[in-house]
DNA sequence: CGCTAGCCTAGAACGAGTTCCAGTGACTCG
DNA sequence: CGAGTCACTGGAACTCGTTCTAGGCTAGCG
């Protein structure tokens, strides 16, 4: 990671940037009180001191708001996955553990991560590049997480794909109180498993 | 003291199958035109001569009224599915040779496909019990596919978890622009191949 | 110093999902 | 026959996301 890469933010100012970060934090706390509904527009602008067309000049939409809401969360987590990274050997397994980590993380904010996994999986066109951005940093995390010595083969990058397809709906089943967390687990060991499949140096 | 009864399928009168009928097709038909937003419950009740609060009565929300609709292109999908059962020999390829045959025929209605796909994801708690049903569905045709001999093992169930978790969240990429269909094509395949994985007579 | 351009504020206004209400018609039970 | 019940109708009303308008404040520039 090298620079900011903020595509609808060049160069702010610093009351801008403070500006933006009222708002950010200001969504993430509504969102963990109530969830997707609990986001209402009008309160995200009166909590953080914002006029609502101001709102709507730094995020277009709702679902921007919960997206970019979505990336400083992950941008937090990666930071922190970093710290202590997974302790496992095989990398299947090192993938599995982190990414139950980092469930547990959003199982402590149920609330939030349904407002954030629910505007990701409802954005449309207009959000693609957002969404785009929250799917690279989960990408990172999880190759982070595999310990490569060298590059991931192209199988290994639709292995990373699938991985997070179904932590996304997974996370989404989980949510809706469609499964339990240790079914959210089996299928995320499950996935992983594909993992030791597309390895160069097959184990199979 | 009547008890209450789910309103969706329990002793319908033929008028009311019939309104019920109506509403479905309404629902599909402007959905197919532009999918999500298209489908205005407004809009919805008067192409099915039917009051607003009768659609109401009917499905609660408008998202019940989508998963609805789902269910029943699903219904469909599986007749046609099982009266042209997968030529392929592996279970692996069979599944995903009906996945890719399920995506065709989603890619006729990409609207339609967004309609029911969003409506899905955005699913709360409330609408659970109509969510798990199509899941049931997307189980029972993925299972026709693999053509088993006896009931599937755990493993399996879950394998066909993660399948369906792809599958959706494939899906959403696509409709969303962010993935081709090739690489849906080849998530397909890959997270497919966890079915060999889990077969209880290893084929290879 | 005054002007123009932007960004910001307050608030009205609009659209679509959802709820509510008064009335109507049909069917059942007494 | 009469009364009550219940689904349906038409339409008003409410909420919240989103857009629009008018005016104010700041900054840079002549």
């Amino acid at each position: 990671m090298t620079a900011e890469v903020k595509p609808a933010a060049l160069q702010l100012t610093e009351r801008q940037e403070a500006r933006r970060r009222r708002i950010l934090h200001a969504s993430a706390r509504l969102a963990s009180r109530g969830g997707f509904d609990a986001v209402q527009m009008r309160e995200v602008a009166e909590n953080s001191g914002v006029a609502l067309g101001t709102l709507y000049r730094y995020f277009p939409s709702k679902v921007h708001l919960l997206v970019a809401t979505m990336q400083d969360q992950l941008q937090h987590m990666h930071e922190t996955l970093r710290k202590r990274p997974p302790t496992e050997e095989e990398p299947a397994a090192r993938v599995a553990q982190t990414l139950m980590r980092a469930f547990r993380a959003l199982q402590r904010e149920p609330h939030l991560a349904d407002a954030m996994v629910r505007a990701l999986t409802f954005a449309d066109r207009s959000v693609s590049p957002e969404v785009d951005t929250v799917s690279r940093l989960t990408t990172a995390i999880i190759l982070d997480a595999m310990g490569l010595d060298e590059a991931p083969t192209a199988e290994q990058l639709s292995a990373v794909r699938v991985i997070e397809h179904t932590w996304h709906s997974a996370l989404i089943t989980w949510l809706s109180g469609r499964a339990s967390i240790a079914q959210v687990k089996i299928d995320i060991e499950t996935v992983c498993r594909l993992i030791d499949l597309t390895a160069p140096t097959p184990a199979r």
